[in-house]
DNA sequence: ATGGCAACCATTGTATACGCATCGCGGGCC
DNA sequence: GGCCCGCGATGCGTATACAATGGTTGCCAT
């Protein structure tokens, strides 16, 4: 929502101008920054699960060919945001109840696993760092900006996970952070955002203290809080069973 | 260069003009194959890391456009495969110290953290399964077949991430696994294959007893034995530190 | 002889054009 | 009146053409 230098205003005829501006800074960069923005937006909750991503109103609205676009939609795909279904283009996941328990399994797994590393490593600025993004998650949470937040909270999540040195595993937990703020928009309950706001500044303390066993314990019921005030429930929204349904 | 040995299938006369038509339905199932053929490749060291793999030459290869060939070319860069660098091409990644040091350490959290879960859901049928890779394991290291028992291994250690019934980390294991075998590409001593032969059965057997617990810790040592097998020594060949060499 | 410069070539990145499958809708038939 | 079939439209998948960039090589000047 943020680049479309010139985009639909009458492309046509001056396609130079336009094409000029988008080569100049770079085009990989511009790539990155359109993934980006789309990322946000379904991270952001901006785009709900289940939201078709035509192609071409994506081209349209970046002032880039499909191609580009297919390209970021494959990336996106990878990362389980967005799903390709053969014929039908893409769409936003809708992750199932399986996928939810696996992802929160596996942040329970990683996260926690991580956070002695974290503590050994940490140092005074890290701390600054982290408080400071707590801060700003705690006041959109005030301000009632949920979309915010929530993306507030994954970078807070992925960050800590890159202070443990281990730049393969933080990769890791960031995917998983992204499809987890898919699910609260999912199975989430509203009203209940997923991270307390005080858990994370409470975690903080304890890095700080170089205790990486409570902190890994307090992750760890951390991430059982968020994962229990969900409301997991199959929707099964594709396949209405209808047999069950009326009856045999 | 190398990369003669592409397809095994005897595919080449007809290929071009049947492919043609040919895209109505086995579309992606076709790039699957070819996603695969190129991966096994890779994994099974006939593309050595550094390898430059051009589109044209891989679109000839494999009858179809160069399109195709970037989409699979994307995604083998997502998976750190391969290494896309912006007008240079794509070449199969060479692993850097640090890497290699990321994905051992991931492998060690990961694949033991599942050991439990899998020591708990393994049935007979999964067991004799994870025999008979191990045993077709064991008589290709016999053979002297390297490739074929690079790949194998892999594959079980995969199966085994996939018992765990957590199919994101199964997923992410399998990338691992992949890595991995880049890696001993580089800097693994000749001879001196990743897995001991008789490890993988050990394994099963604590497994098959249920014994998660011992399942993980042979586990751990498992991976560090293949870990300290390797030379690491950074080659640094791409940046020698002229400054470092040549004194200040 | 060596170092710099310039033109060429090889290779990627991007856009556009085309073909085909699927989906929605209207009309005809039962 | 309802159901089925055919038709049009929409949108994706693939191929091809064009543009731009970086490497390479050959020549010239010093």
């Amino acid at each position: 929502m943020n680049q479309r230098q010139g985009l639909a205003d009458g492309e046509a005829p001056d396609k130079a101008p336009a094409r000029r501006l988008g080569k100049n800074g770079d085009g990989a960069e511009r790539h990155e920054t359109i993934y980006r923005s789309i990322s946000d937006a379904i991270i952001e909750h901006r785009l709900r699960p289940g939201a078709r991503l035509r192609e071409d109103a994506l081209a349209e609205v970046f002032g880039i060919s499909r191609t580009g676009i297919r390209k970021i939609l494959q990336r996106l795909a990878l990362e389980q945001l967005v799903t390709l279904t053969p014929r039908r283009g893409a769409s936003v996941t809708r992750p199932t109840a399986d996928e939810a328990k696996d992802v929160f399994d596996a942040r329970q797994m990683v996260e926690c696993g991580l956070m002695p590393d974290v503590a050994r490593r940490i140092t005074p600025e890290d701390v600054r760092e982290l408080r400071d993004m707590a801060n700003r998650e705690r006041e959109a949470l005030k301000a009632g900006e949920q979309s915010r937040a929530i993306k507030l909270s994954a970078a807070f999540h992925e960050r800590l996970a890159q202070l443990s040195g281990n730049a393969t595993l933080a990769a890791f937990v960031g995917q998983l952070c992204s499809r987890s703020s898919l699910i609260l928009a999912v199975y989430g309950n509203p009203g209940h955002l997923g991270c307390e706001s005080h858990d994370h500044d409470d975690l903080i303390g304890y890095l700080e203290a170089r205790n990486g066993e409570r902190a890994a314990a307090f992750m760890s019921r951390h991430l059982k809080a968020i994962e229990a005030s969900l409301s997991i429930v199959e929707e099964e929204a594709e396949a209405p069973d209808l047999q069950s349904i009326f009856g045999a």
